[in-house]
DNA sequence: TTTGTTGCAAAACGTTTGCAGCCTC
DNA sequence: GAGGCTGCAAACGTTTTGCAACAAA
C-alpha cells in the first residue's frame, strides 16, 4: 500500500517532535526505503540498498532504527546469532513464523485462533503493543536430508 | 525436581552415543549444573558459575549448549542485543514471556488457551518441536517513570 | 546560536575458530 | 591407537561509541 509510507511518516514525525528529536532528511530517507521492503531485511542490507539513492552511515543506520522501533514503526526480530532482522509494522498483517533448527531457515504464517488467542490475553501492569510467536522445528528440505 | 536431570542425563547419553560423540565428564558437568538453574541464564553465567566445582573452558560451554539445544534439552532465547539466554526444558512448564521494550525487562506468565492454540496447530512440511512466544510492550516501572 | 545529529574509525561485545595436546572409545 | 574433544588465544562480525564537523531549530 502506498498510504503506508504516509501515515508512517506522519507517525514518525509526530514522535520526533514529541520527543524533541529533528526531523532529518537521513531520518526520512531510510523511513521511506523501510517501507518499500516487503520481507525481512538487516542493517547492512539496509544500508547497501540505500547507497545510490541517499547515502547514509552505517552508524544512522542503526540509531534511525531504534528511534523506528520506539516510535512502534518497525518490528525486530533476533534468529539465533545471526543479524537482526527488522520488518515494517504499518500495513503488515500480522504473522507468525517458523523456525528451522538445522538450517535457520524462516517462513511466515498466519492463523487466526493463535492470532486472537494471543490478543485477547490482559496483563496487570504490563501495556502490551505487539507480539512473536517463533514455532521451532525442522522443515521439509532438513527432513529428507536426515 | 530431582528426577529431571536423570531424565536429562539419559537423554543426553542416548543423544551422544547415536550421534557418536563422545560422553565426556565436561559434558555432563555442564548438564548437572544448567538443571539446577530454575531461571534463565547465559552462557558467560554458567561459565563463572561452575568454576569451583568442574573447571571448563568458555568454548566448551558453547559446544555444550549447542548440543543440548539439538538434543532437545534446553531452550535459546535471544532477546534484543543481549548475550543469548537459555532454560532447561525437561521439568519446566510451557511458558511464554513479556519483554518491555524500555528496560528490556522480562516476565514469564502461562496461558492456556495461548498454549492449546499453537500446539493444535498443524503444519504441512514443517515438524514442530517447541515454541517461543514475546509479548512486547511497556511495564509498570517504565510506565511509571513516563 | 545552540545543541542534536552525522560520518568516520576505532572499540566493544558475545561467539566462533584454529591448533596442539589430551582422553574417550 | 585413532580421532573426537578440550583449553587457550586469536579472530570474527555485528553493533556501539567517541569525537569533530555539520545543520535543524
Amino acid at each position: 500500500m502506498k498510504e503506508d509510507i504516509i501515515i508512517a511518516s506522519n507517525i514518525f514525525t509526530e514522535f520526533l517532535v514529541q520527543r524533541k528529536h529533528r526531523k532529518t532528511p537521513e531520518r526520512f530517507a531510510i523511513l521511506r526505503k523501510i517501507y518499500t521492503f516487503d520481507k525481512h531485511f538487516d542493517a547492512e542490507t539496509l544500508y547497501n540498498s540505500m547507497i545510490d539513492e541517499y547515502r547514509v552511515s552505517l552508524a544512522t543506520v542503526y540509531n534511525t532504527l531504534d528511534l523506528l522501533l520506539e516510535a512502534g514503526l518497525l518490528i525486530k526480530h533476533q534468529f539465533d546469532g545471526q543479524p537482526a532482522e527488522y520488518e515494517k509494522s504499518i500495513g503488515a498483517t500480522i504473522h507468525h513464523h517458523t523456525v528451522c533448527t538445522i538450517c535457520g531457515h524462516v517462513k511466515e504464517f498466519t492463523d487466526k485462533k493463535i492470532r486472537k488467542a494471543v490478543q485477547s490475553k490482559m496483563f496487570a501492569g504490563f501495556d502490551s503493543t505487539h507480539y512473536s510467536l517463533y514455532v521451532y522445528g525442522v522443515c521439509k528440505k532438513c527432513m529428507k536430508k536426515n
